[in-house]
DNA sequence: CGATATATCTCTACACTGTAGAACTTCAAG
DNA sequence: CTTGAAGTTCTACAGTGTAGAGATATATCG
């Protein structure tokens, strides 16, 4: 019998296909697990097959990454800018439930492409229909955007789930006045979900945004009296 | 020549210091060329020696995370609730400075300890202070918190720093008018540095519970009246 | 004192990882 | 038909986490 069964040569594998396969393998089993060599064996050809549209293991994730991005759809420009602000916050949330496993990547590799910018391109705009000045809009564009991650990562990281068992214990081994309202928030984030703290995070800066918006207003009327 | 030169039994390995040593040589040499064995040779032990102690090296890297957080210094429970609030924030922030490498294993081990949940029942109390009731206040804990580190790992991670020079190719390449805000922002980024980025997004966020407060304040007054 | 138990540490071995380098196949252009 | 480039496979190597067994020191008890 002869010793390879695979023909080398073009087979047409496609880059995309490759994302696709490699995103569902690493929600299938975890960022810990995930290799070259399953994906191969997922997609059914040689590991290097995937190193040579790639360059290497980080350059696929970051294409992963990449990926994941390309599919939050833009916020219409028309819309007041709190409804476009907080669209773009309640997209990158969903993409992380829906990914849960996968999302920690846009950590991993913060930049990942020009789809980043047209976002915050957006994003700006709406805090200068805000009346936020260009100044600090700057540095609320990426301000908010590292929030919403920050958010998002902490909701399928598992700090709005109840703690792990063994911190649960070490936690009634305290005295029992200790923490009470900590103890009463978990109590409540495992009866409800974690649903209402993204938004409340999410409002609260809106309202502080308004708030600065108002603010600047009221300082130039005042100016151009 | 004897085959083994260390000598196996008992010899005052101590866990503190060896996450110490993980800690300086995760800062040295980066998470993903961290490793069990390197660690080993840096103390002078067996690897195994290491697993000994924390099971794993996923148990190892939490442990790490643990001590991370524990340099973090609580609040004076006295001061103002802004200032208690802005000053946990900025510690993070600090210690994410200090430890650019080893700072993400928080957000991969989110809940590590009550160290962890005696810090959240200050800053709930700080909520109160402000007037949140107990229900917002609750969810604003772990939003605040969340906000916290993305804001600091998006700093140390690279989204406040000039991108990689192949995406930077990658913009130049686009028409010419494409993102002229966002072009402008990095530019602005690169010359005065992401201070100006944390501290925007702490101050909306902070005004953001102020005026939830005051208007629950107002609420509250009305009712009363 | 000696025997025993327990905690700590080392050694060996194994399956698995990323990837460099060479060989091979296909296809298009000259 | 030749040449060359692009795509794929194979081989090999150094490095990884860690299970399991053995070695050693210290504490406990008769």
């Amino acid at each position: 019998m002869s010793k390879n069964v695979l023909q080398a040569g073009p087979k047409g594998l496609d880059a995309e296909a490759i994302l696709q396969d490699g995103l569902e393998l690493m929600e299938e089993i975890g960022p810990d697990s995930f290799s070259v060599r399953k994906l191969a064996a997922k997609i059914g050809c040689d590991p290097m097959a995937i190193l040579y549209h790639f360059k290497s293991k980080r350059g696929l994730e970051r294409a992963m990454a990449d990926m994941l991005i390309t599919k939050i759809r833009h916020p219409e420009v028309g819309q007041p800018w709190r409804a476009c602000l907080s669209d773009v916050a309640l997209q990158y949330r969903s993409l992380a439930l829906d990914h849960p496993q996968s999302f920690p990547l846009l950590m991993r590799y913060w930049t990942t492409g020009p789809a980043d910018f047209e976002l915050m391109e957006i994003m700006f705009e709406a805090l200068r229909k805000a009346n936020i000045g260009d100044d600090l809009a700057g540095k609320l564009v990426f301000g908010f955007y590292a929030s919403i991650l920050g958010l998002a990562l902490a909701e399928v990281g598992g700090l709005l789930k109840p703690p792990a068992p063994d911190i649960v214990e070490e936690i009634r081994g305290l005295p029992d006045g200790a923490f009470p309202n900590v103890k009463a928030l978990l109590r409540d984030v495992e009866q409800r979900g974690s649903d209402g703290a993204f938004r409340a995070a999410i409002d609260v800066m809106l309202d502080g945004i308004e708030a600065a918006g108002r603010q600047a207003w009221q300082a130039n009327g005042a100016q151009s009296l």
